[in-house]
DNA sequence: ACGCAATACTTTTGATCAAATTGCCCGTGA
DNA sequence: TCACGGGCAATTTGATCAAAAGTATTGCGT
């Protein structure tokens, strides 16, 4: 009999909490982050809160300011530039790729998304479309069995996930447009190309949205 | 008075270490890892050690294959293909961005180490040849700017550091070539579009050569 | 000799404690 | 009022230990 309950170890469970923090707009910019702080909130010693905290700062996720100091990193406009640069590349390539392995259920299951992402606009739920728009790209993106290209994504929206909260903050939910109708469609038509520039269309939109804010 | 030696923590001591020795071809891929192994490698206890792996694992640089089982990843044929095409994007916008801001004396350090370079395949010193190689291009990345795109370089150079070793040692470094002289030429005359040229040839190259190693 | 099971050993994991480092606050003096 | 310095407090850091988990090995029975 397989196991039931997988026992992942406590700074995996930490890594992950945090990691949804960052990525649903739990946290804000310049926020400081504790080893204790950490440790409190799972209701953990400090050790596995020390691994959680280089985990997450080898991805980008947080910054070291000084010796004793970590915080989740502001943006810049210079960072927002570089990180297009590869979302551009990698995001596409994974939706492409994805296109190819893409079986009739995992379009509902996208369609599903979609509409908790449609869901969460109307009512202005900036947490629940933030969880609900992460969960349909990389419900995506894990469809192209591309690790590398996937971590890489993972580690790029977690650079931009606090700064998207602080963004939909300001304006609101209602400005929000995407593209996940013309993604499932050309997924549903077995169109790569199409799948892939429907993705690209969707990156480059959310990505001129966080330009709008005035950074520093 | 100030401080005279910065003293870095002891984690930070093994990561650096580790990634070293993936870097420069000390280790090869499937080698395993242990917290104990890397602790007595420092000489040091565990603590810092499961820190260093934490972050050696977050950046690629190590696989977790079991629970207990943590190793230098091998590589594929489809990994290979990823990492092209990340490294084709970033590398070469470095380059450019380097250019621009290139002092006579960065490219005098840069054509020093250069002949390190040469000197290193002249006489089939494989460890000499990949850290001067190393060194000439995060030199130059380091130039740009870009820590975000000059992050994501040294996590795709530490993914292909322990393979690069293999076919080193497989067909010897006579056959190495790369386009450190045309990088550097083009700084000189200040042609940016140039030395983005050099550096995503020279990437080509390089990737096309340890295509020709067979991955199973 | 082979398969199965129990045991022993290696390794990770997480808590705790002492020491070191640094930021912070407050008081003193000009 | 402000600058400077000392001391306090919070935090990180690294070692150690106990417990858990998995792997390898040994031994037993057929």
């Amino acid at each position: 009999m397989h196991k039931l309950v997988s026992k992942k170890p406590e700074h995996e469970t930490i890594y992950l909490r945090v990691k949804e923090m960052i990525l649903f707009g739990e946290v804000i910019p310049g926020q400081p982050v504790t080893i204790h702080g950490l440790a409190d909130l799972i209701g953990t010693g400090v050790t596995p809160a020390r691994e959680a905290i280089r985990r997450l700062t080898a991805e980008g996720a947080l910054v070291i300011q000084t010796n004793r100091r970590i915080e989740v990193p502001a943006m810049t406009a210079d960072r927002l530039q570089q990180i297009e640069l590869v979302r551009m590349t990698v995001e596409p390539e994974l939706a492409e790729a994805a296109a190819s392995n893409c079986k009739p259920n995992d379009i509902s299951e996208l369609e599903r998304l979609d509409l908790l992402v449609d869901e969460a606009i109307k009512v202005g739920d900036i947490r629940g479309y933030l969880e609900a728009n992460y969960r349909f790209h990389f419900y995506l993106y894990g469809l192209a069995e591309a690790q590398i290209l996937r971590g890489i994504a993972e580690t790029l929206w977690l650079r931009i996930g606090p700064s998207l909260r602080v963004v939909c903050g300001r304006y609101g939910t209602a400005n929000l447009v995407d593209h996940h109708r013309a993604t499932t469609r050309a997924l549903r038509a077995g169109d790569a190309a199409t799948t892939r520039e429907a993705i690209a269309q969707d990156i480059r939109q959310g990505m001129d949205f966080v330009r709008q804010t005035a950074f520093e």
